[in-house]
DNA sequence: CACAACTAAGTTGTGCACAATTAAATGGCC
DNA sequence: GGCCATTTAATTGTGCACAACTTAGTTGTG
């Protein structure tokens, strides 16, 4: 005799409830991580994302920089203002298309990147993972949100 | 001639881009697959996680969910009254402990978990992942989460 | 008993995520 | 040139996460 269906579905449910709970726990963790580490500098961990993006590859608009961290511009608008506000960025009308805004990174914004670059270490310190294991989690993540992310197109346009 | 230090530096900073927008991204594209599922049964994800647990344990204190889940009564709170107003949790005031309120299912919550039984393979076929796989990148996110919990616990009282 | 220490929920305030909408600018097309 | 679809930001509204604080109930101790 098997386990009946309803058994089986049951099961679903409890490994659901792990999976998904592992996720939103390990995405809560680290950002607390960051958290803590990140008060010295005075930004929050999606600010520091956008710091990170905007050192590496310099002043861009809005919209690039939505493009990158899979963000709107509901989201982007008032976290870029806070930046302004804390005189890490400028925030700049294109004057060839002025729908454009660029942001710019201020001295003040490009200094703090010195004070950042101590982050990454004490964030792996924090984790107890190695280089190659940080590796390997990364690409399957890096899989599984592409999964994820066309799964959703998928489900959002069923006919294409 | 090795690489400077700052060029080892900056390279830390474009990995730490890397590994902590994958987490970042992964949670929200997972969140985003979820909430997709989830419009049907009228749930938010932190919502549904609240009523697995219930389902799952039955009635339990609000301290008790916010144990398991990892959540404080700020959160925990608002969330639970959310519930109750879509009719789905009683919330109850303890007799023998009048400051603990145990959240109990409904009629509704309880009928809800039959339609709930289907999520689960929905949001599988949506990672593409294999149970295997699915298990072992759980088991990678709760060390990376215990690790994370740990050192943020070991920031707070560095004494200890 | 009285009072301090602690505990469980709830409240307030800040910030993020995202859907839906709006506003302004641009570009194509007749 | 006038009109319309598209694009870029910003705004509005809902909900979650979390820190800090408040309130009310409980427990331990003198």
């Amino acid at each position: 005799m098997t386990a009946s269906p309803a058994d089986t579905e049951a099961d679903w449910l409890r490994l659901d409830r792990q999976i998904c709970f592992a996720l939103h726990a390990a995405s809560r963790a680290f950002n607390g991580v960051y958290r803590v580490v990140l008060k010295d500098l005075g930004l929050t961990y999606p600010q520091y994302l956008v710091m990170l993006v905007l050192w590496e590859q310099g002043d861009l608009p809005v919209k690039k920089l939505g493009e990158q961290l899979r963000l709107d511009s509901g989201t982007l608008s008032p976290l870029v203002k806070r930046l302004e506000a804390a005189g890490l960025v400028r925030r700049e009308r294109s004057a060839e298309d002025e729908r454009s805004v660029r942001v710019h990174l201020t001295e003040e914004g490009t200094r703090l990147r010195e004070r950042a670059l101590e982050v990454p270490r004490r964030i792996m310190r924090s984790t107890g993972f190695d280089l190659a294991e940080i590796a390997d989690l990364r690409s399957r993540l890096d899989r599984l949100t592409g999964a994820l992310d066309a799964a959703a197109t998928a489900q959002a346009r069923p006919g294409d």
